[in-house]
RNA sequence: GGCGGCAUAGCCAAGUGGUAAGGCAGCGGUCUGCAAAACCGCUAUUCUCCGGUUCAAAUCCGGAUGCCGCCUCCA
């Protein structure tokens, strides 16, 4: 069946053909690591995880490359801010290099807890600078770039094709930027390759260039990273919206101009999540939400907010409420519920995966990542007439997608002792019809985490959630 | 100011010409000592409003209103 995906460079859906049928490669812009990750930022690499088990289930091979930005991500506008990572340091009184590490694994504990698939290959922005260096020298080469007292620049007004992805009018643009101007700068939309260390701040990370000491800018690290371990697999680029109009654009520029060859074919972006009415998240805002923070210390599976992400499609804006939260914890709990329900109901070990299901359920997620539409059908084949045994194979065979270790969550494994008296003990309760003794045990158990059923076949114990 | 998007039940939200998916919440029932869990059933004659095109519109066109994003670091 074809895969079909909106590609923001046409603004249409299209059927997605890898370049080299061997291995498909895809390129997911990855953290600036100088804080958390908040749940927002999350909502995009979900997407990307859900894009990348998408390309698997329909047999392709993926090579999964994700960059970590650890260095040149300015906080000012135009080239003209300070470096985030060195800012980070210090307002922590650490390193830039241990802001950088510290963040990096952060990020890893976050994608582990949504259950998102890691890259085959992390790459930093830092292990990279001669690439960068020398992508910049070709630029140069080829008269793309000018010197200013503060770096060198790529000069959009050389590359025709600047806003083939953003499709913006720039003349617009320019009439309508309310920011500060770099005087230096030949056109509104140049950006920095290079810049130099200022003169009167020791920089922690700096390097030698034929230029002068100093660090790459934002954009260039994510053209080397790709050209470097992608090469001519050149297939689908993802990130945020907000990188459509610069960071996408800057690459795009700069790639094609440097080896006259198409940089990737595919550019898809993720909408925001929006929180309180629509607005957008923003660290300065005093909703910064990371996965801790909101989800895990409110008691919240961070795999409920994966559910969530399901719920939107990946191109419109999710809304984030605590009560939609609460919903897709409901709905994922009774998800597992009846899962559980319907193993206890037969034999499982005869089970196969429904065909006319599995093509039904494809179908949804080749259609640009049809999600909500997929988690429909995954309800609609719970409540069809196949046996027991088949339905639980064919959710985990759409688990390979969703992703939601719906293979666990069954009878609790190890219950603790402490558990297992009190159930002893409720089970003597009942048989002597001492109801408000078993009930007060329940709520015992209940406390401790678990809970119990009183089924045909006995009591059973169960862990909450 | 420019560009773009969105407006669907109490809430979240699919659906882009053929007569309203799904989830959550709620209600009724089966089961149960009572629960819980599960299961069955019910819950928008209607898609912000006003016009138009069409045999047919939530879906296309025009207008109004409201909300949001980008244009500035940002997933």
């Amino acid at each position: 069946m074809k895969l079909y995906l909106y590609n923001t460079l046409t603004r249409r859906k299209e059927e997605f053909i890898p370049i080299n049928p061997e291995e498909t490669g895809l390129y997911t812009c990855g953290p600036t690591v100088y804080n958390y990750a908040h749940i927002g930022n999350l909502r995009t690499y979900i997407f990307e995880d859900i894009l990348k088990r998408v390309l698997r289930y329909n047999g392709f091979r993926v090579r999964h490359v994700m960059n970590i930005t650890d260095v040149g991500h300015l906080t000012g506008d135009r080239d003209m801010g300070e470096d985030k990572l060195e800012k980070g340091a210090a307002r922590e009184g650490k390193s830039a290099w241990e802001i950088a590490e510290y963040y990096t694994q952060a990020f890893k504990k976050d994608m582990k807890a949504l259950n998102l698939l890691e890259p085959d290959i992390w790459c930093r922005a830092t292990d990279t600078i001669p690439e960068q260096i020398e992508l910049i020298r070709i630029l140069e080469e080829k008269g793309y770039t000018y010197r200013t007292a503060d770096g060198i620049y790529f000069d959009t007004g050389k590359f025709p094709d600047y806003t083939k992805l953003s499709h913006q009018n720039l003349d617009a643009l320019q009439e309508g930027a309310r920011v500060e101007k770099n005087p230096e700068k030949r056109n509104a939309t140049d950006f920095a390759l290079w810049k130099f260390s200022p003169p009167d701040v020791q920089r922690q990370m700096e390097w030698d260039s034929p230029w002068g000491r100093g660090f790459p800018g934002w954009h260039i690290e994510c053209s080397a990273m790709s050209m470097k371990f992608l090469g001519e697999r050149l297939d689908i680029h993802c990130g945020g919206t907000d990188h459509i109009n610069v960071h996408h654009t800057n690459e795009i520029a700069q790639s094609e101009a440097a080896s006259g060859k198409q940089f990737f074919r595919f550019w898809m972006h993720g909408a925001f999540l929006n929180i309180e009415g629509g607005k957008k998240m923003a660290k300065s805002a005093g909703n910064f939400l990371t996965l801790e923070n909101t989800l895990i210390a409110k008691g919240f599976d961070p795999l409920s907010y994966r559910f969530a992400a399901f719920q939107t499609h990946y191109r419109n804006p999710m809304e984030y409420t605590s009560e939609s939260m609460q919903a897709a914890q409901n709905g994922l709990l009774h998800l597992k519920n009846r899962l559980r329900s319907i193993r206890e109901s037969a034999d499982m070990t005869s089970g196969s995966i429904c065909a006319d299901f599995q093509q039904k359920f494809l179908a949804e997620i080749n259609d640009d990542l049809n999600m909500p539409r997929a988690m429909a059908l995954v309800q609609e084949m719970l409540k069809s007439d196949l046996s027991p045994a088949d339905k639980n194979a064919t959710v985990l065979d759409f688990d390979r997608v969703l992703g939601l270790n719906l293979d666990k969550g069954d009878a609790a494994e190890s219950i603790p002792p402490q558990v297992q008296e009190l159930a002893r003990a409720r089970q003597k309760a009942r048989k002597e019809k001492n109801w408000a003794e078993s009930d007060r045990l329940r709520d015992a158990i209940r406390e401790l985490g678990y809970m119990v059923r009183d089924t045909k076949e006995g009591m059973k114990i169960d862990t909450i959630g």
